[in-house]
DNA sequence: TTTTTGATTATGTACTACAAATGAAAATTT
DNA sequence: AAATTTTCATTTGTAGTACATAATCAAAAA
């Protein structure tokens, strides 16, 4: 074998400290014994002593845990294993400032990848209702100034993402429009696709599902123009 | 007023931990200052004191900015701010045997709608030296036995999220792959579509984009018919 | 039987002490 | 004088103790 490749052989030496051990042999621990959410795990002073490491080194794993929504805790019932959200991790590291420029892209394609894909979705579970607040959104916006334009815009695909019947991918829309908003202000010239609002309730209404997708294509092409 | 709508009047008691608003405040902190990554921050005792805490209270909420790749900290040196990997977090919290059914049934809908608006970046993006290394994959399926078919589906899809030019999509597929494969165990009697790998490939090689279109959702056809 | 009280217990917070690392300054050598 | 080594100071990392707080359970009182 040659010199090649030496980070095959070679893994890189990380300086854990002992709160980034300690949280991933409680995570081991939660997999192995596969615990439940309700569960009840044992007291810190236990864990700690098991662990081999203060109260305070586990308390802090605990803490990283507990914010993600892994573990609750109650003053003298102890510890239960919780079902964390999800989402609700992610959005705490969301911000358009800290994210890199390379990052930030990616995230604007990938709301453009989720609104082309949505089509299919909406087309199974789209309502006569739902049509109707779309429609409502969409004529509300012909007499707006451009500040409240984009609110409108945005009320128009979340109300779309909404009618996805899909709460986790709403949620993530919500959360990743800072990002599209601060990409979009980023933009030269925000130009407007041929197909307007208006145009796609039209083909929600009447049109074909094939009909749709060609709508938002053009509805979005501006933004896919500029892609490379 | 009346009594409806108590919630607007009373807001609920958040019995939050002291690391809790730590936590927030800090985060606050980092935001209103308009920290940069690699700015230096303030020692733990200067911030424990001025947030008027036990440096082991605010320990417990730097343990979780840490966690989240938010900060760094070398041992004289002090803190820096640093760029969270935003999908990092994430993988941390996404395993299928904590995710309720419900936010199951939402991510696997959520890759089918990535899977569905990839078309567009695809096209953008392929090359022929993708569709070469595709083709390959595809090929490789027909004589495997079903053990290695689910691996190389894997990988068939998981190349076409490569071939989007876009990392953050294709890391978030590899994160969603344990839960799309669980939710497809669960399924009782899976079903191919009409369209296989063989057919996107030649697709990709001559037809045009709707056409690659149309394909993946002949492809996807069997999942997209399970949901209601 | 119901209510009250109190003991018990696990988590939450504070404080102190020291180890380890590391960057800077001082001392030494070339 | 420049380069190297040594020493020192500083900041994070870890341990341990002590006490506050809240929730539970059981015993005692009404």
């Amino acid at each position: 074998m040659a010199t090649t490749d030496l980070s095959k052989d070679l893994a890189p030496i990380v300086s854990n400290t002992m709160a980034d051990m300690v949280e991933l042999r409680l995570r081991e621990y939660l997999k192995r014994k596969s615990f439940r959410p309700g569960d009840a795990l044992p007291k810190e002073l236990e864990l700690a002593e098991a662990l081999g490491v203060s109260r305070n080194v586990l308390r802090e794993a605990l803490s990283r845990l507990r914010m993600l929504g892994m573990i609750e805790t109650k003053k003298k019932r102890g510890m239960v294993l919780a079902r964390p959200d999800i989402l609700g991790t992610f959005e705490r590291v969301l911000d358009p400032l800290i994210i890199d420029n390379s990052t930030l892209q990616d995230i604007f394609e990938l709301r453009l990848v989720l609104e082309m894909g949505l089509a299919d979705l909406l087309y199974i579970r789209k309502t006569d209702r739902d049509i109707q607040e779309l429609e409502a959104i969409a004529k509300k916006e012909v007499n707006l100034d451009n500040s409240f334009r984009i609110k409108n815009e945005i009320a128009f695909h979340g109300k779309l993402y909404e009618m996805s019947g899909n709460d986790t991918l709403k949620r993530f829309q919500i959360m990743l429009l800072p990002i599209f908003d601060y990409v979009v202000s980023v933009e030269p010239n925000p130009t407007r696709g041929d197909v307007t609002h208006m145009d796609l309730v039209d083909i929600l209404k009447t049109g074909s599902k094939d009909d749709f997708k060609k709508g938002m294509e053009a509805h979005l092409k501006p933004h896919f123009d500029r892609l490379r």
